[in-house]
DNA sequence: TTAAAATTTGATTAAACAATCAAAAATTAC
DNA sequence: GTAATTTTTGATTGTTTAATCAAATTTTAA
């Protein structure tokens, strides 16, 4: 059922989409409409909805390409290292450097998780994802097989745990102020989570 | 500047700031409209208008009372508890109590955070409280006291586990589902966190 | 009991919204 | 070069919205 898009509509779908996630960090969700993303985009209203079937499919695909970006950064660093306690540590930097790095994405990927909702007029937030997020299982292999290779002690649960450092991970990144040290956090953020798997 | 405000005027607008609370579970900010509100606690619109300035007032008012109920349960948890360690676990059981009890108010306060924003366009979320939140000053003293009192290591920053704490309670919120153990992940995160302070 | 004040209604207003569509413009295919 | 196709515009449609307001009702006070 894949319809087969020209290179003139790929171009374009990605033009609103990058006008979507700037508009979200400028205004939020909630006054988020066709017309001002139209707007920054510099194109008519008539054409979103000529590239995207109705609102909904434009905001479910800038969630898909928000949170498929976030994964493919983290991937790529855990990937990396081959020693075990060394990928433990690259998740976490990479979670709070891709929130620092890219706050652009973080907000609007914020926005659209907390106000967006599925046909069944389910929140996403509330959506149990737990369960199949990459990013959680990613984080739970890696905290189960550090246990399997007695790396890890054996006294804590890999699913609480990842539960954890994301609650840990998030909860900074709204927390971004002159104030608030990222290199410091992420320091006493590993010396805890260390504390808890060694 | 404080207007008095009658018997009736206060029991009406406690029904509007309830009504609020129930129409934010049921479809969620982004759809909610003084119409809907009104709807729900059998009233006419222009009622709302008349004891509220407008939408925004309704709005902050709720989010006062959300914040105040929370605080409220937590204190009364914490302070009943002389031992500076049961002080810290306590807070942590009624963090996760609070949440798993008061579902709808735990909804509706997270739908006003990631949603509702400042005069100056700023929403909530992004509004870096971390330093006058009486939650997160109330945790960041008891293990700055234990850290004193030499009951916890000092080998820990104070408000670097408050965030830990704190984002780990937060996230395990949105994970409410019949797979989910709260007890277990209770038992657990207290685990985790007194590894991190003693 | 009655007049003033407070409360409540529901219709009304003007603005913003998502989505549609006919017509124009640009691109592609032959 | 021209016809068919794709892309784009901007006006239009029918809702929904927050807020206002005159009129009706209820409560208060004396």
């Amino acid at each position: 059922m894949a319809k087969e898009k020209t290179f003139i509509s790929e171009a374009r779908r990605e033009q609103i989409l990058k006008a979507t996630i700037d508009v979200l960090n400028d205004i939020g969700y909630v006054k988020l409409s066709l017309a001002k993303i139209a707007k920054h985009a510099k194109i008519s209203t008539g054409l979103i909805s000529y590239h995207f079937a109705d609102k909904e499919e434009l905001i479910q695909h800038t969630l898909s390409y928000l949170i498929g970006a976030q994964l493919e950064f983290i991937e790529d660093r855990v990937k990396r290292e081959a020693d075990i306690y060394q990928q433990l540590l690259a998740y976490i930097k990479a979670t709070l450097t891709y929130q620092y790095e890219h706050v652009e994405n973080n907000v609007a990927l914020i926005e659209i998780i907390f106000n967006a909702r599925t046909e069944d007029n389910i929140p996403y937030y509330k959506l149990n994802e737990e369960e199949e997020d990459p990013l959680y299982l990613r984080l739970e292999n890696i905290l189960a097989e550090g246990q399997r290779k007695k790396i890890f002690s054996s006294d804590f649960q890999p699913k609480a745990t990842a539960i954890l450092i994301n609650g840990a991970a998030s909860e900074s990144m709204l927390l971004q102020s002159e104030s608030f040290d990222l290199e410091n956090y992420q320091q006493e953020l590993i010396k805890m989570v260390t504390k808890i798997v060694k």
